[in-house]
Parts: C-alpha cells; sequence; structure tokens
RNA sequence: GGAGGGUUCGCCUAAUGGUAUGGCACUGGUUUCGAAAACCAGCGGGAGAAAUCCCUUACAGGUUCAAGUCCUGUACCCUCCGCCA
C-alpha cells in the first residue's frame, strides 16, 4: 500500500506507475473519497471530544438536576456519532478497495515493456559447457538415472509432483549446507558485498523455519493475494499453504516498530512452497521445473530505507556468489515494468543457464518493496529524531531446490548419462563424485 | 477434541464503572578526566506549524453520559486430560 498522503500530492507519479505496470486505477475516485474520509472523521471526532469532556464534567457536578439533563443531550450526541460512523464505515471500505488496488511504482531505472519481452539483461557470467554430444533435458537424465519420477507421483497426487530419491536429495541437502555456511558467515558476506561495491554494514542471516500456513488475511497484507486462485486455500481452517517462505518471513513483525539501530534485520528461512499453477496449463509440464510443491532457501531483510536498494543489490551478490560457488552460467536481469510483481518497486531476476532446453531460465528472483508491504503490515522504524516511518523490506531467493538440481543435473551431464557432482558439494555427500 | 486459567508499554506492574499507575530497561541532558552513581527530562499510535484533539488495556461487537473493569463472540498463550510423530 503506498501512502494517501504521497498519493494526494504525487498523483501523477501514481498514476504513471500503475500505467507502466498494466494496472487500472482510478485516482480521482480515490482522492474525492479520501477528502470523504477525512471530513467525516473530522466531524466524528468533534463528537466524540464533546462527550469526552461533558463526561468529565457529569463525573464531578454534585446538582443531579444538571447531571440528568447533561445525560440526555449526551445520549443524542451518542445517537449521531453512531450514524456518522456507519456512513464512515462504508466510506473507508470503498477507499481501501481502491487503495488496495494500487500497485507500488516501479523504480526510475526499472526498464518499461508490456511483458517478460521487455526484461533487460544487466550482466551474465560463466562458460557454457560445450558438449561432445547434444545435451539431455535433465527429467530424462533423472529418469534414467533413477532419481526424478514423476510418473509414480502422477499416480499418487497427480501432475507436477515428483519424488526426488537417492543422490539427487542428497543433493537438495548439500546444496541447504552449502547456502547456511555462506549465509552465516561474517567473512563470506563481507566479501561477497566488497566485490559486487555494496557499502552497507553486512551481519550475519538468521536461520529461520517458517510455518507454510498462513491466514489469508495476513497475506492480503503481504499484497501476494492478488492471485488467490494461485494459492492452496483452506476455507475451513480460515488457512492457505504459502506460495514462499517470504509470505511468513516478511510477516514476522506485524504491528511492530523497530528502533533504527535495530535495523537491518536478516533472515534466511527454509520453507516448502506450494503453488496451484493455475493458468500455467501445459507450461513446462515434464520434470521439476514447475511443481505444485518445491523447497526453496529464501531470504528476507528489514532495513532503513536509504540503504535498501544497497541492500537489494546485496542480495543478488548473494545469488551471484552462490551460482558462482556451483559454477552455474547465469544471467542477470531487470525486470521490466509489465513482468514485475504488484508491491515491487525492483525486481531483480537471476536465470541460470540450462543446457538441456538451450536457454536461460529464471532460478531467483529478488524483490524490493521498499515501505509497500511494511505500510500494510504495520512494520515500522522510529528514527533516530523520533519520526516513526515504514521499514524497508526485500525479499530474495538463496536457491529453490527444484530449479538449481536441474541446473546442475544439465550443466554437468557426462556422454554416459551420469552427473559429475560440483565439487564444492562432494564434502557434504560422503565425497561422492558422479551420480550415476 | 474436552476442562480450567490468562492477555494492560520491550519486561514487570497498578487501577470501588469516573477517563490508563508505578518500577526496570532504553534515549537525551546535567555532573565527571572518563565511567558508575545521582539528578532532570522523554519514553503506545495518529492528525497538526502549534495550541490542542482523537485513538490505544489481544481482536470484534454490545450495555452505559462514561468500560482495562460488566455482557457476547473470536484469536492467541498456559495448565491438565485425550490423541499423536
Amino acid at each position: 500500500m503506498l501512502d494517501i498522503k504521497f498519493i494526494r500530492e504525487n498523483k501523477e507519479i501514481v498514476q504513471e506507475g500503475a500505467k507502466k505496470k498494466r494496472v487500472e486505477i482510478d485516482i480521482a475516485k480515490l482522492v474525492a473519497l479520501d477528502d470523504e474520509r477525512l471530513k467525516e472523521l473530522k466531524e466524528i471526532e468533534d463528537l466524540r471530544a464533546e462527550v469526552n469532556k461533558v463526561s468529565n464534567d457529569i463525573a464531578r457536578d454534585q446538582d443531579s438536576a444538571l447531571k440528568i439533563q447533561l445525560i440526555e443531550e449526551m445520549r443524542a450526541v451518542k445517537e449521531e456519532i453512531k450514524k456518522k460512523e456507519e456512513k464512515l464505515k462504508t466510506t473507508i471500505e470503498e477507499w481501501q478497495k481502491i487503495m488496495l488496488k494500487i500497485p507500488n511504482i516501479p523504480s526510475v531505472d526499472t526498464p518499461e515493456g508490456p511483458d517478460d519481452s521487455g526484461n533487460q539483461v544487466l550482466r551474465s557470467w560463466g562458460e557454457k559447457p560445450q558438449f561432445s554430444f547434444k545435451p539431455k533435458e535433465h527429467y530424462e537424465l533423472g529418469k534414467a538415472l533413477k532419481i526424478i519420477d514423476t510418473e509414480t507421483a502422477a499416480e499418487v497426487s497427480g501432475a507436477r509432483f515428483a519424488y526426488l530419491k537417492g543422490d539427487l536429495v542428497l543433493m537438495q541437502f548439500a546444496l541447504l549446507q552449502m547456502c547456511f555456511e555462506i549465509l552465516t558467515n561474517e567473512e563470506t558476506l563481507k566479501k561477497i558485498a566488497k566485490e559486487a561495491n555494496v557499502s552497507i554494514d553486512v551481519s550475519k542471516f538468521m536461520p529461520v523455519l517458517p510455518p507454510v500456513f498462513v491466514r489469508p488475511v495476513v497475506q492480503v497484507k503481504m499484497a501476494r493475494f492478488m492471485t488467490p486462485e494461485e494459492h492452496y486455500m483452506f476455507p475451513n481452517d480460515d488457512l492457505m499453504l504459502i506460495g514462499s517462505a517470504e509470505h511468513t518471513l516478511g510477516s514476522m513483525h506485524m504491528g511492530k516498530i523497530f528502533e533504527e539501530r535495530e535495523l537491518p534485520i536478516r533472515y534466511v528461512g527454509y520453507s516448502t512452497a506450494f503453488r496451484r499453477e493455475a493458468g500455467a496449463a501445459g507450461k513446462d509440464t515434464n520434470g521439476i521445473l514447475r511443481q505444485h510443491q518445491f523447497d526453496k532457501l529464501e531470504m528476507e531483510v528489514f532495513s532503513l530505507p536509504e540503504n535498501s536498494m544497497q541492500e537489494q543489490n546485496f542480495l543478488v551478490a548473494i545469488q551471484e556468489y552462490v551460482l558462482k560457488t556451483l559454477g552455474l552460467p547465469y544471467q542477470v536481469v531487470a525486470v521490466c515494468t509489465g513482468d514485475m510483481g504488484f508491491p515491487d518497486t525492483r525486481q531483480i531476476d537471476v536465470e541460470t543457464w540450462m543446457p538441456g532446453q538451450n536457454k536461460y531460465r529464471e532460478t531467483h528472483s529478488a524483490d524490493y518493496t521498499g515501505g509497500f508491504q511494511a505500510r500494510r503490515l504495520n512494520t515500522r522504524v522510529r528514527r533516530a529524531n523520533g519520526k516513526i516511518e515504514p521499514v524497508h523490506m526485500n525479499d530474495a531467493t538463496v536457491i529453490a531446490i527444484g530449479r538449481a538440481l536441474i541446473a546442475i543435473i544439465e550443466n554437468y551431464q557426462q556422454a554416459d548419462g551420469s552427473i559429475k557432482i560440483p565439487e564444492v558439494l562432494r564434502k557434504y555427500m560422503g565425497g561422492k563424485e558422479f551420480i550415476k
């Protein structure tokens, strides 16, 4: 949610931002409603002030005749307040409906475009591996090696589920181990920040295992409830499954006011993500690229507004470091206005090279939402000068297991169909060199 | 799932239905060579240039001129029972 004051003072910017994001909004109507809201609020507050004052008089007053008269009067005033409150409630409801539909404004360096065709490659890293044979896709290799079984999963659970088996399972935990070591080592983080030219204080990340269920009202505050049909809903329990650890990490500090010196706060959370993939019918149906269920390690950072853009750069640098460590070629992409998330002001994706598909595929995302989510969550910071404002929030993938495994399988495949295990992972896998 | 108890500032805590108390911690200041101690001030949120006003005792309603306090519902926490990895 944007600040209503900001909206009132920057109508054109807000309108233009929404247009770039391909979202339709009616600012004029919102402002008119807001005028109404403020007027009604003022009237009610004045009446309340009167009641408060007179009630005090009643408590003090000795003259019982006067008392009875005042009580009579206040009864009438109370009726009036009630009526006005009814009206205000309707006004606020309508006001809120529009407010929730106003997207965050794209940063100035966000490229403009209608959809993912407008995304801009910022840089790329790594040599694409050369093969003396035609590289295969992950699901062919995975099936032959008996480490990915989608057929059994289809019978048991349906499409877009999989059994991961054997060494691939060990590799998942190896990846997690490796990433946790990076994110909890201050020296490594300092090195990453320095190389990326990021000038913020780095500290360790606090590891978290968050709940995978979330209340829908909280999801609304995270601005991740724009498309309810993409989530698994449990109406009997008023719960839904999270689509990312972000949803229960970002909401950890609802209603909290941080002191300036407490920030930044950095979390790394591990959870399973659940997605219905509604509207993705027929897309990426083979293998484990697009699953209803996958595990993911996610970073969530609460920071001061002036540091938060740097913070996003830091998070992207970490993503790049992870991929470099694994020896996987990638490109960093500035996601354009028409493709970026509703609450994002700047979105950076990292796409990793997938030789089997002969293209880059999204493996990481870094969402900078500014104070947009924080305003809805009411997560704020008290500055040194006493002023209170929303914190800024960043959320970014460390590693999405399914897609990382695909990248490793396809990049490290051998002529005989085996998979060479990246050296950095071997120490977590009993020293093994190949999956075969 | 059943029974009972609870929820007031970061922590603790007070409040015959009469308009949220005090302490600790914290922040700033005085003092000090510096610190500790002591003393002074601030310390739930919002609007406002300010005066001031409104809101705030888990949340949502209700009764009342007036609700932390009475009533109803919900959430969460604790204890015990049941079930359970």
